[in-house]
DNA sequence: CTTAAAATTTAGACAAGACTAAAAATTTAT
DNA sequence: ATAAATTTTTAGTCTTGTCTAAATTTTAAG
């Protein structure tokens, strides 16, 4: 049995872990989980207890192949959930978050695999993140950063990196949306802002942004 | 704020509350809640803090009108998120009560509005349970148990009163469903079981049946 | 290589919610 | 009307998850 708590900690050290595969710092924990150093400390032993990770003192941890399904088991709800609420409820992308950080949290296989089917087995959320199997397979994606383009070129946006709601109403705002095409025309080398071309308009976009969205060649 | 304990233990009083206006008793909440006494003095002494409920030592409590509407937006998440299993995601009626107590604490106006909405906002649970609507209000219903008919008399099965997923599963083999038509044919005074006809079959069923399913004459 | 800074852990405390055992109040029974 | 039984409350303890402050380890800088 998880706790609710420890399943969040669990989904914090898979995001920090994400690609490097170093151990994940007690700060870096804390931070994400707004919490304090020493909480960090305690709630990591209480998984290392749990064979959910793996833990040498002052070394940081690393998931457990228990640990990292546990954390792509919450994910997969999380996004499942947030499908639902956008597809179903006519939710707007920048409302969900909150509302699936609860959801995330209810324990029961078949209300997972029923949502799932009910859903007709979506393969992304609505922010572009792909949604794990229930075996906890992720397929690997191919997406860069949009300020990882360095020359004229065209694009679809496929995600966003940080989904606050800031941020993603400033995309509403601007109508880049999942699979909007956006050429780039430049990019400034002073502040890395680029110009684009968005549905016909033109718009200069910040460094902050750039690193912010996810785009593929097109 | 209220706790998912607090609300439990709203929801626990209310149901014990119901038809007599009478105060609820601290071994009567215990029971309920599967606790003991003493937890649940120290939870009504929260209670009371908040103004949720009415306390006087010794005297058992008295739901506030403020804890009434906090208890019975509770019951509403919880029925209308047991529709939602039924009717979308295929459980059938003895299979949603525990997942549906853990949904009825997710926090969100606008996920419980938006999800009446998509259910067409219906007023009965898959118990026959009535829903409350947002502001609070049940629909007085006029429904007895079937136990409470003393002569062959035809009537509808309308709800159950225990919704154990035993008594569940034992109407689904019986092909007893709500909107069922049950003609009662005898009672027998010895042991109170009762005679009816069910679907052109007849079946006995006991005391505790007939005292476990809400019927209106029909 | 040694010391200062930063990161991490330990120790001790607290709030929520639960428990046990014992005390106090209420109810029931004689 | 009083003693016995029952109910309720209090007091003290435990666990989970958090905190602060202090101690320890690691890292970085000369």
């Amino acid at each position: 049995m998880v706790t609710l708590s420890e399943e969040n900690y669990l989904k914090a050290i898979y995001h920090l872990a994400k690609q490097d595969k170093a151990s994940v710092s007690t700060n870096a924990i804390a931070t994400k989980m707004m919490t304090k150093a020493s909480s960090a400390t305690d709630m990591i032993k209480k998984l290392a207890e749990k064979g959910l990770v793996d833990y040498q003192k002052y070394q940081g941890v690393h998931l457990t192949e228990k640990g990292r399904f546990a954390a792509v088991s919450v994910i997969r709800k999380h996004r499942l959930w947030e499908v639902f609420l956008v597809k179903k409820l006519n939710f707007s992308w920048d409302e969900v978050h909150e509302v699936a950080e609860q959801l995330e949290h209810i324990k029961s296989e078949k209300l997972t695999q029923q949502l799932d089917a009910f859903l007709d087995h979506p393969k992304e959320d609505p922010h572009g993140d792909p949604i794990p199997d229930c075996e906890g397979n992720l397929p690997s994606t191919q997406k860069i950063l949009l300020a990882q383009i360095e020359r004229a070129e065209s694009c679809i946006c496929v995600g966003v990196k940080d989904s606050t709601s800031q941020f993603l109403q400033y995309l509403d705002k601007h109508n880049i949306a999942l699979g909007t095409k956006i050429e780039v025309l430049s990019k400034e080398s002073f502040d890395e802002s680029m110009s684009i071309n968005v549905n016909k308009h033109q718009l200069t976009i910040s460094k902050e942004v750039a690193h912010n969205l996810f785009v593929k060649i097109s």
